[in-house]
DNA sequence: GTATTCACG
DNA sequence: ACGTACGTGAATACG
């Protein structure tokens, strides 16, 4: 006799997990569903199936079970532990020859279903295999259903007979089951108050969920009202209770064939994955006939003299595809079996070849944009090849900006440190291959492939011109600066002397908290884990008490500018140009970051250090043209909370904190005051941070409660602000990652902590992520319209720098016009939300100017 | 190498 | 796992 095995693969994947939660490779890639699954294939095959399919929801799974493993098995799981194995056990199916159905709008147990019944049409036996008790109303004479029980080798076949046994009711009454009692995981509510044992008794009686429900009326007390009440409420559940066997799966049976001796295909994704164990008990026939691939032993090919290095440049020329790893040595890969070495340095002992020759002989190979180029961090090995004159096109795969895709948090530093983490290998091109197949279709499975092909990847080639070009610096600016600021700094030192009485080191905290509290025994504020407190909200609140303690705020001031600022920068500035470094996996939101020298805190909010910026100018002949986005986190809130009244305060125009105040005191716009105003400007920002009364309390100076109220009186105004913030910390707690607008994940472990600090950050970070990251996801977009406007339209204005909300553009006088329109059509035009997106532009010799 | 402080959005 | 506002980087002191 002829069998079909449809297997219901997210209920079984979410078994096997929960059998084998900690399992991982070496290397931490967890494997435990993956290892179930394969097992209980493998049991399968004492039915010798003659067809095979196994069917997934399009949607990505829920995580019910993950909750209740992470109680059993005492740790923390997350849900990405269990997600990241789907993709994987596709890959690890269809390598198999096995069909792997997924079907839009339908759950797994409906694509099941629809197999069985073509199955019995075609006078083939089903069998269903599955978890989940809804299946059992597929039984039939010709469909069996094998549950699961505990774990996931042990099952129980069900058939008619033992259904009827086990509940006393026949396959279709399982609906009317379902209706009655409802199914919490499910969502489906049935009629509260009757459960499992209620409405077996039920069912024995009436028959049917109909029948029950026509004959409310003899039933009594309690019983009675809720049958009569809730009648749609079951008729819904049973609705949607019901498998649907009808589904267009565009798959026919034929297409589902099963070869056993195909299973043994798989064998080298398996050693991947550690899974040896496995392969031991894979059908034998075919395990001698697989070829030992390993992707971790990729022949390597050293290239040392010109003539194979030519040789190995035509071979390149035809190919379509290249990974590529500039270190010590230049590493190639057209495929995962051999990667070419080609070394570098010739010194006096060892053969080598000269890093100009190499790269120029690759010119034309790196850059063709037609051969697909795979790298890790494609801006560093720009910069490199770019000391050639020599470009890199058609990067289509940069594994650390995949990386931190996939996992803001803990992004790795460097492909060695990846391939360690994701196959026990050591790093090299080869590797860049297999890592590219799997990363990739894990980016697609999470729903972040448009964010990195639009604008991620893009913005590797803007940073890198960014970079390139750098920002003009007035160094006789910064000369006259630092003069200035040392003469103050002498006059300064010299009267915190003979105030305090005693020559010391000011800026050693250590030093400075003996002088204050044990010799001139202020009070003191805070402790630090080594000592006193000297920072300066500490400082702040002891000028009253001793002459001193200004003197040495002020002294702090003037140092830090004078150090961080005016001689670090002096320090760096090459040709009067600084070149920053901007990286783009470091932050866990998904803003950039900037070092060497970090331009993106350059002083702004108090006068002295403004000046600073006079310092930063433009190149000859040009203007500097800036825009910043005006309360975009704000905005943002008001567009993902869907609050009419914040939304209807941006569409106003009116002053937004103004406006917040006259809500929040219940005040007329007009006579909202000046404290007013600041205090609604800070719950404005902690609203942002994701909310605590704590923080507010610290940032207002008030008490907590206050602090508390005043969080209360914002949130009963503005409701949907306070739906949004919920629903942010649920959605959170639910999936284990906070989400931005355009899909950029942030993992949160720390919501399901124990401890109240952590869990409460981590309840923070849900709400504050989806704001933040989606501010910068809106700007990197805008970022890679206005270089690809700059270059379609011919203008020779160069990006210069970003500061999260806001573009600074080194601009020909005789582009300003056209810059400053081109700057701001894309930074408002970027995204079309339910409040308009408002970029201030502005221009002038120096960033000085350009507010 | 870690802690402290402080500059920015 | 941080007695809390979110996200960064640099300079300095000190063991």
């Amino acid at each position: 006799m002829t069998k079909l095995i449809a297997i219901d693969g997210n209920s079984l994947m979410h078994r096997a997990y929960w059998a084998l939660p900690s399992m991982t490779t070496k290397s931490g890639v967890p494997t435990g569903a993956v290892y179930g699954f394969i097992s209980m294939l493998i049991k399968l095959l004492a039915y010798e199936p003659a067809y095979m399919v196994v069917a997934f929801d399009m949607h990505a799974p829920t995580f019910r079970h993950v909750q209740y493993a992470e109680y059993k098995a005492g740790r923390k799981p997350t849900p990405d532990e269990l997600r990241a194995q789907f993709p994987i056990i596709k890959d690890l199916l269809r390598a198999m020859g096995i069909m792997v159905c997924e079907c839009e709008g339908f759950e797994a147990d409906d694509i099941i279903g629809t197999f069985a019944s073509m199955a019995n049409k075609g006078g083939v036996d089903a069998l269903v295999v599955t978890g989940d008790r809804d299946a059992l109303q597929l039984i039939n004479d010709r469909t069996h259903v094998l549950l699961t029980k505990k774990g996931i080798t042990e099952t129980v076949e069900y058939d008619e007979a033992a259904l009827y046994e086990q509940y006393g009711l026949l396959p279709d009454q399982m609906v009317d089951l379902k209706g009655l009692m409802g199914d919490t995981s499910d969502n489906l509510p049935g009629i509260p108050g009757v459960g499992e044992k209620t409405a077996l008794k039920l069912l024995g009686k009436y028959g049917s969920m109909q029948g029950v429900l026509d004959n409310a009326d003899r039933e009594s007390g309690a019983l009675k009202t809720r049958l009569m009440e809730n009648g749609d409420s079951a008729r819904m559940s049973y609705t949607l209770g019901r498998i649907d066997t009808g589904v267009n799966v565009a798959i026919r049976l034929e297409d589902c064939v099963f070869n056993k001796l195909q299973m043994g295909k798989c064998i080298p994704m398996m050693r991947e994955l550690e899974l040896r164990s496995l392969i031991s008990r894979l059908p034998e026939a075919e395990i001698k006939i697989v070829e030992p691939a390993d992707y971790a032993a990729a022949k390597t090919e050293r290239i040392e003299d010109e003539a194979s290095l030519a040789a190995l440049c035509d071979k390149l020329k035809g190919s379509s595809r290249l990974a590529l790893d500039f270190g010590e040595t230049l590493l190639l890969a057209t495929d995962e079996r051999v990667q070419y070495e080609v070394v570098l340095g010739a010194t006096l002992l060892d053969s080598g070849l000269d890093e100009e020759r190499v790269v120029l002989a690759l010119h034309d190979v790196f850059g063709n944009a037609e051969i697909a180029k795979l790298v890790f961090d494609a801006k560093r090995t720009m910069h490199l090849l770019d000391k050639y004159d020599t470009q890199l096109c058609g990067v289509t795969y940069d594994a650390m900006i995949v990386d931190y895709l996939l996992h803001a948090t803990h992004p790795a530093d460097s492909l060695k440190t990846l391939c360690a983490e994701h196959m026990g290998t050591a790093g090299g091109a080869a590797q860049l291959i297999t890592l590219c197949r799997t990363e990739l279709a894990e980016l697609a499975e999470k729903g972040i492939m448009d964010l990195y092909r639009n604008v991620e990847l893009p913005l590797v080639g803007v940073l890198f011109d960014m970079e390139r070009t750098g920002f003009a610096v007035d160094m006789d600016i910064l000369k006259g600066l630092g003069a200035d600021f040392e003469c103050r700094l002498a006059a300064i030192e010299k009267t915190i002397y003979e105030t305090a009485g005693e020559q010391f080191n000011i800026l050693s905290p250590k030093q400075l908290g003996v002088v204050l509290f044990e010799k001139l025994h202020l009070p003191p504020q805070r402790k630090t884990k080594s000592g006193y407190s000297t920072d300066a909200e500490t400082l702040e609140a002891l000028s009253e008490f001793h002459p001193v303690v200004p003197q040495v705020l002020e002294y702090r001031f003037l140092s830090k500018l004078k150090s961080t600022f005016i001689d670090g920068l002096y320090n760096i500035a090459r040709d009067n140009r600084v070149h920053t470094s901007f990286n783009q996996n470091v932050t866990s939101t998904g803003r950039i970051s900037s070092t060497e020298p970090n331009l993106q805190n350059i002083p702004v909010r108090t006068e002295q250090g403004r000046e600073i910026r006079r310092a930063f100018v433009a190149s000859r002949g040009n203007i500097l043209v800036g825009a910043d986005y005006s309360q975009i986190e704000l905005r943002l809130l008001a567009h993902m909370s869907k609050d009419t009244r914040m939304i209807d305060a941006f569409i106003s125009g009116d002053d937004i904190h103004a406006r917040t105040a006259g809500e929040v005191f219940s005040t007329p716009l007009a006579d909202v005051t000046k404290a007013q105003r600041s205090a609604a400007k800070a719950v404005n920002f902690g609203i942002v941070y994701g909310i605590s009364d704590y923080g507010l309390a610290r940032n207002l100076g008030i008490t907590r409660k206050e602090a508390g109220e005043y969080i209360k009186l914002y949130l009963d105004r503005y409701t949907g602000v306070k739906a949004y913030m919920h629903s942010s910390v649920e959605d959170g707690r639910r999936n284990g990652y906070a989400k931005t607008l355009l899909g950029r994940r942030r993992e949160l472990p720390e919501i399901n902590s124990s401890n109240f600090n952590t869990r409460s950050f981590g309840e923070r970070v849900a709400m504050n992520m989806p704001i933040q990251g989606t501010a910068a996801d809106i700007i990197k977009l805008a970022m890679v319209r206005v270089h690809s406007r700059l270059n379609d339209e011919g203008l020779h204005a160069k990006l210069v720098l970003q500061i999260h909300d806001e573009l600074i553009i080194d601009t020909p006088k005789n582009e300003e016009a056209a810059v400053k329109r081109l700057l701001e059509e894309c930074m408002q035009g970027v995204m079309h939300l339910a409040v308009p997106l408002s970029a201030q532009v502005s221009a002038g010799n120096s960033w000085f100017d350009t507010k």
